[in-house]
DNA sequence: ATTTATATTATAATCATTCTAAACTGTTGA
DNA sequence: TCAACAGTTTAGAATGATTATAATATAAAT
C-alpha cells in the first residue's frame, strides 16, 4: 500500500516523470495488498473500470514497458497468445491454472531450489523460471 | 532417422492422411538425429531451402499444430513474440541463450527434479517446465 | 516566462496467425 | 477401376495484438 507522492519518486528516481497517467498505472498496480497478475488487457479494463478519464491504450503499453524495463514489473510467458505480467518482482514461481487461465504465485515452501548442475560454458544464468501447469482431474493431460 | 513408411504409419496411425506436404514436413522435422528447436518461420524457410516445390504457409501451420496435437510436437513458450516448438517429447527443461536465441535441451544430469511440495487442491500436475535463461558475461541481468 | 525535452494521444501501420471457400487428393467400397 | 466423399491444401483476406507516427500537450530546466 504506497501513496501517491511515493510513486512521484520512485518514478522520478528512476528517470521517469511523474505524469497523471502514470501515477493513476501505479495505484492500479501497486497499492494493493496482494500480488497482481495481469495481461494488457486486463489493466486497461482495470482503469477505464476505476477511473472516469481514459488512458489511451498506446500510454498503457508503454507504461507497462517502461515499469518492466525500470524492474518494477517482471513479464511471465505462459503461451504464446498471452503475455502475463506480475507485481511481484521477487524470485519465485508459477502454478498456471489452465482452467481458470490463473497465475498463482508459488513460494519456497511450494516449489524447492532447482538444482542446476551444469551450465552453458561462458555464460552466466539470468533467471531460472519454474511454471507449473495444473488442470482440474477430467482435464486432457499433456 | 526415420524412412518415408515408417512416417506414412506414423500418420496413418493418428488419423492423418500421409501427404505429400506432411510427409515432406516430416522429413525435415524427424529425419535427424539431434532434436530441432523451431519457430514456424525457421521451418518455413528449411523446407524452401529444400525442396524446390514450396508449401503454403497456412499448410505449414496447420500441420504443425496437428503434430502438436497428436504429440509429435512439443511447443516451447519463451517469450510472448516468439513461439517455438520442439521435436524432444520427451520430459525435459530448457536453457535458452539470450545472445543467440537458441534452445538447449536440458538431461536429468543438468537439472535435477524439482520438487513440487504443494499443489492447488483439486488439481492436478499437467507438466513441469524449468526455463534457464542465460547470457554472455557482459549482458544486462534480470 | 520561455524553452526544451519528454509524454500522451488517436490513428495508421505492421506482422504473425487464423479464416475462408474453392480446388485438389487420398481413401473407401461398389 | 472408378465414382463419391471426406479430408487437405491453397492463395488471399481477415483478424487482432502490438508498435510506429507525428501532432499536441505537459513537465522540468533555465
Amino acid at each position: 500500500m504506497l501513496k501517491n507522492s511515493e510513486f512521484v519518486s520512485k518514478l522520478r528516481n528512476s528517470g521517469l516523470r511523474p505524469t497523471k497517467q502514470r501515477l493513476k498505472i501505479c495505484e492500479v498496480l501497486f497499492n494493493r495488498d496482494k500480488t497482481f497478475h495481469f495481461t494488457i488487457n486486463d489493466l486497461a479494463k482495470k482503469i477505464s473500470e476505476n477511473f472516469n478519464e481514459k488512458i489511451s491504450l498506446a500510454t498503457i503499453y508503454n507504461t507497462v514497458h517502461a515499469f518492466k524495463d525500470k524492474g518494477y514489473l517482471k513479464e511471465i510467458t505462459i503461451s504464446s497468445d498471452k503475455s502475463y505480467f506480475d507485481t511481484n518482482i521477487t524470485k519465485h514461481h508459477h502454478f498456471y491454472d489452465e482452467d481458470t487461465n490463473l497465475l498463482i504465485d508459488c513460494n519456497d515452501n511450494e516449489i524447492g531450489k532447482v538444482n542446476i548442475k551444469n551450465n552453458i560454458t561462458g555464460k552466466k544464468i539470468s533467471s531460472v523460471e519454474v511454471l507449473v501447469r495444473v488442470a482440474s482431474d477430467t482435464q486432457s493431460q499433456n
